[in-house]
This record gives structure tokens, sequence and C-alpha cells, in this order.
RNA sequence: GCGCUCGUGGCUCAACUGGAUAGAGUAUCGGACUUCGAAUCCGGCGGUUAUAGGUUCGAAUCCUAUCGGGCGCACCA
């Protein structure tokens, strides 16, 4: 609608065109303030230059007024151009907000450690990677969901040797001294059980079979990995693992020519010259890699496989690291603009008010499956996605148990569910109210039906600015709209009941095309918890 | 110390990326069910956009400085 409206002016105009949402509807659908632009070339004043503009128009189907006002140019679109797109997205309901983009992405995400289950703080990252996969799929963009498995290195051998110590502690009863880091927890008293139905009692004392108790380990936390995600609507098309990548290093290394050196015994990355703080070490002088390598290799494989464009999401204590890994792409010979990292930033959760307690069991954090379970997949989606993502948040967890308008969830289902209850309860066949044209319309059923034709836009702009929580900002909003429309306007009886149904569809599948892209199913009845039971 | 980032009603966040009178929710106070689901709606209170300068027709948004919070500054991942 926008796109439309946008080409009309930019041939009209010859540039482009800043086209905004008026603060007041009844100044119009659409409003430019190109005349403030234009002032200073015409050396005329704006509102003159406003005036000459509007009368300009007049004749295009598409508006049914065109004014100025103080400099500014108002569009209001007419009934029939509202009625067509209103009729042609009703009859193709899986077309809405679609597009055709053509571009190839690998979108990275979550990539958490297979060392122990997601955390919260996991789970902001994962919920804003699938969300923004559910947008630019829903775009047309070809996405591949990407894992990169961490299964190399020290915390590896620190999984294994972790399992032997919990297992001679609890198992065999020794006497065990802990190092200063491992890991602990439930899934680890769990692990270690299994490992021992597995593999034996012998495993728990052999130092020499540690890596491949870590490596049988590693595959057991990552099924429950997928498995929270899963719980979650989140799915990955591919996983990477770190530890299948070392095999490259030698010919990654040599691709890099003059990017790498070597200098006492140890060889470093040139990455200064690309903007870096310092070089930095690729392997050490034992001849171990660093983390820094894997990743190394890791970027390189991902450009040989020819996306058009990358998007990695990181939590954001990593955000130091971004200039190493594009001064490696560039080194590579490929062009690191092609890579795009969002950040993710931290969690903190409350519980009424305080502090939520980390759960001692899972060890001292709290875990993705806890607050799931606890708030459920949809609060938590619907939390996550509402606020960009690269600034701290903070919420309540009984917020989001709360079933009223106090929580935004609710208020979009009750929205939804309204209109279903409403069209359910008519006698009008689904034929008579799309067929209906919508014609003289009142100004808050005109205004309504446009915010529920807007959902395209929104989505283009939040996938391309990267800020989903303009979807659920959005959705809030068109259920308020919804709520105080059929407060205001009585439907079932009225003698515009099948136009004013028409409108009702729209923003019922703008609702929930809204929701299902935020991994949100929509409901078409609300049932209370305590009717349930 | 250096780098990145954020600072908007009591609280949680918006503001179309430089545009019209800075908006929602929550909290609080007060109203609306013999009518399509009150899981809803309406109204009141609450702001010098951290501070001080600057840029221009126009600034919460851009620039500079100051103050304050967060994160990072590994041969850990």
């Amino acid at each position: 609608m926008k796109q439309r409206v946008g080409s009309l002016l930019r041939e009209r105009f010859d540039r482009d065109v800043v086209l905004e949402k008026p603060k007041d509807r009844s100044f119009g659908h659409f409003s430019t303030p190109i005349a403030f632009s234009l002032a200073k070339e015409l050396r005329k004043s704006p509102m003159l230059i406003a005036q000459e503009l509007s009368a300009s128009f007049g004749e295009a189907d598409m508006f049914s007024a065109v004014e100025s006002v103080q400099g500014y140019i108002n569009f209001r679109l007419s009934e029939t151009f509202l009625d067509e797109y209103a009729s042609w997205i009703l009859t193709n309901p899986d077309q809405f907000g679609k597009d055709e983009k053509v571009q190839k992405i690998l979108l990275e995400f979550v990539s958490a450690n297979p060392t122990g289950p997601l955390h919260i703080g996991h789970a902001r990252g994962a919920v804003y990677g699938d969300t923004l996969l559910r947008l630019g799929r829903h775009l047309g963009y070809d996405i591949t969901a990407e894992y990169y498995v961490n299964d190399a290195g020290n915390q590896i051998d620190l999984l294994g040797l972790s399992i032997q110590l919990e297992g001679q502690a609890t198992i065999l009863n020794q006497e065990v001294e802990w190092p200063e880091s491992f890991y602990r927890g439930e899934y680890m008293t769990d692990l270690t059980t299994k490992a021992v139905a597995h593999f034996g009692v012998e495993i728990l004392t052999d130092v020499t079979r540690q890596r491949e108790l870590a490596l049988w380990a590693k595959e057991s936390v990552m099924e429950l990995i997928v498995q929270t995600l899963g719980a979650t609507n989140i799915h990955f098309d591919t996983f990477v693992n770190e530890s299948s990548l070392y095999a490259q290093w030698d010919r990654v290394m040599s691709k890099m020519g003059e990017g790498v050196y070597q200098k006492d015994e140890k060889i470093f990355i040139a990455s200064s010259q690309k903007g870096d703080d310092s070089d930095r070490v690729v392997v050490r002088e034992d001849g171990r890699p660093t983390y820094l390598a894997g990743d190394i290799i890791y970027h390189n494989q991902k450009f040989e496989r020819a996306y058009d464009h990358y998007i990695n999401i990181w939590g954001a204590d990593h955000h130091g690291y971004i200039p190493r890994v594009k001064a490696a792409v560039d080194f590579l010979g490929y062009d690191s603009s092609k890579l795009e990292v969002q950040l993710s930033q931290m969690v903190s959760l409350l519980k009424d008010g305080e502090p939520y307690k980390m759960s001692k069991r899972a060890g001292n954090v709290i875990l993705m499956s806890d607050i799931v379970e606890e708030i459920g997949s949809d609060a938590l989606r619907f939390i996550f996605a509402s606020k960009k993502s690269d600034t701290a948040l903070e919420f309540d967890v009984e917020e989001f148990k709360k079933q009223d308008s106090s929580n935004p969830i609710y208020y979009i289902q009750y929205a939804h569910a309204r209109i279903r209850t409403l069209v359910a309860k008519s006698e009008l066949s689904t034929q008579e109210i799309q067929k209906s044209a919508l014609k003289g319309l009142s100004a808050d059923a005109d205004s309504l039906l446009f915010e529920a034709l807007l959902l395209p836009e929104i989505i283009e702009d939040a996938f391309h600015s990267r800020q989903v929580q303009k979807l659920t900002d959005y959705l809030k909003s068109l259920a308020a709209k919804l709520h105080k429309f059929y407060y205001d306007c009585r439907i079932i009886g009225s003698e515009d009941e099948a136009k004013l149904l028409k409108i009702l569809e729209v923003v019922a599948l703008s609702l929930k095309t809204g929701m299902n892209l935020l991994g949100i199913e929509a409901k078409d009845r609300m049932v209370r918890e305590e009717e349930e039971a």
C-alpha cells in the first residue's frame, strides 16, 4: 500500500519521498513533508509549494483527496482502493504481506555452547533470531537458520572432566578435588548416570577416555537444547560443528596470505590493520588454535557457501569481537560488509518485584525451559520480541501470567477471538461478507480498516530495520483499535453488518498473520485457566 | 584509562530514523454491563526528553562537552 503510494509519488516528483502516517487521522492516510525540503531549492514558501503540488493530483483514482495543510501534503486513499485490497487479501489470506525478495541469507543464532542447557539470555537471542527468520521468509528471502556448535577447546575437555568428577563424588563416593571451574547442575547428574549406563563405571576414572566421554555428552546436551528450542517453536536447518572445521586450517590460513604472520612461536592475525585494537593470536606456542581460529575457518566456510548476506546474532558481551572477525573476512578476500552482527543484550528477571531466584539445582542460572514452563512459550516469545534486542531488558514473570489487559498477549488474543465469535454468531455467509462493497464508511471504520491493511509495511520495516518490536507494537495498537471499535459500534444486526464484518475479517487476518510471524498461534476462543479445570 | 552503548511521566517502553500538539501500558484516582464476551471501554493526574552549548525552516533524534548506568578491553569460549 505504502509502496504503491510511494512509487507513485517518486514518479511524480522524480525523487524519494518521505511518507509518514499523520499524527491525526483526520489529516488523511499518508502525508509527506516534501514541500519543506523543496522550499530551499525553489526559493518559495513550503505552504505555496504544498498547495501547488496537491492541486496537481485529484484525478488519480487511488486517492479520494489530496490536501495541503501548513506545508504538509496529505493523502486520503479512496474507498475503492481500500476495498479492492481488502477483498484481495481475504481471498488470498496466505499472501498477506508476502513479497518476493530474492536474496539468500545465512542467519546464525543461539550457537550456545553444548556444555549445558540454555539459560534465559540464550532464549532472548533465540527468539529474536527466529522472529527475524519468520519475517524474512515471509518476505520471500531464502534464509538458512544455522547453529554453530562449539564442540572443541577447553570447555569440551572440561565437560568430560566434570562428568568424571561428578561420578567419582556421587557414584563412587570418592573424595574429589574440584577445579576452579567446572560444570554443575541437575543436568550433570543426569548425564553422569546416563554415561555410566552407556559406558560402564570405568569411564569415570579413565583419564584417557575423557574426550570420548565429552563428545558423547555433547550430543546429549545438544538434544536437550534442541528440545528446549522446539518447545518454543524454534527450529534450525543446519548445525555446524567447530570440531569438524580444523581439517581446513592450513588451506584457510594460506588463503589469508599477508593477513597472518608468525611471531614468538605463535601465529597472529593482523587485525589491527582493519580497525581492530590489536593483532590477535590464532595459534598458541604449543600449536593449539584459539577460539578465533575456529571462527575464521567457520566464516570462510560460510562465505564459500556463497550467500548474499550474513547475519550473526551474538550476545552483547561479544561486541568487542566483531572487528577481528570482520578483519578475518577481509583478509580471506570477501566483502565484510556482507556480514552483519546483531547483538542481544542481557535479560534480568523479576518475580513479584524481587530478583528471580536462580536455581541452585540448575547450576545458578535461570533455565530457559523453566521460564517456558512457568509463563508459556507464547508469553516468552512476545516479551523478547517486544523490546529492541540490543538494549537491556527487565521483566517480571508475574506480569505475564495475568489474564487481563495488562498482559499484551491476552489483549491481542482476545481481540482476535472476539472477531471470530462475532463472525460465527452472524447469519451472513463468508461469501456475503467478502463480497460486500466497502462504501460510505464511518471515519472509525475507515481508520480501523486502514490500520489492519498496514501489516505488510510493518513486516517489511521490522525485518529491514531488524527491529522486531515494531510488529508487537503494531499488534498491540491494532488490538486496541479493535476493542474500542467493538465497544463503540454495534455490529450484529446493524444495516452495515456485512461491511463491518468484512473489515473485522481483515483485522483478524492481520492479527493472526502477525502472531504467526511471532511464533504464536492465534486463538479462536479464549478459555480462562480456571474454566479448564 | 580506552572502546561500544544507553539515559524520555513513579515504573516498563514508543515516537515512522530530522517533521505537525512527545505517545502507549502500568501504577493511582474516578466513571461505563437488562445490549454482539466487562479478559473490554472512557476520563483525570503525571514531561524543561540527564545537563550545557551548537547545527536549521524544524532536534528526543545529528555534532561537542559534562554527569550517570550497562557491556567489553584473553593465548576463555
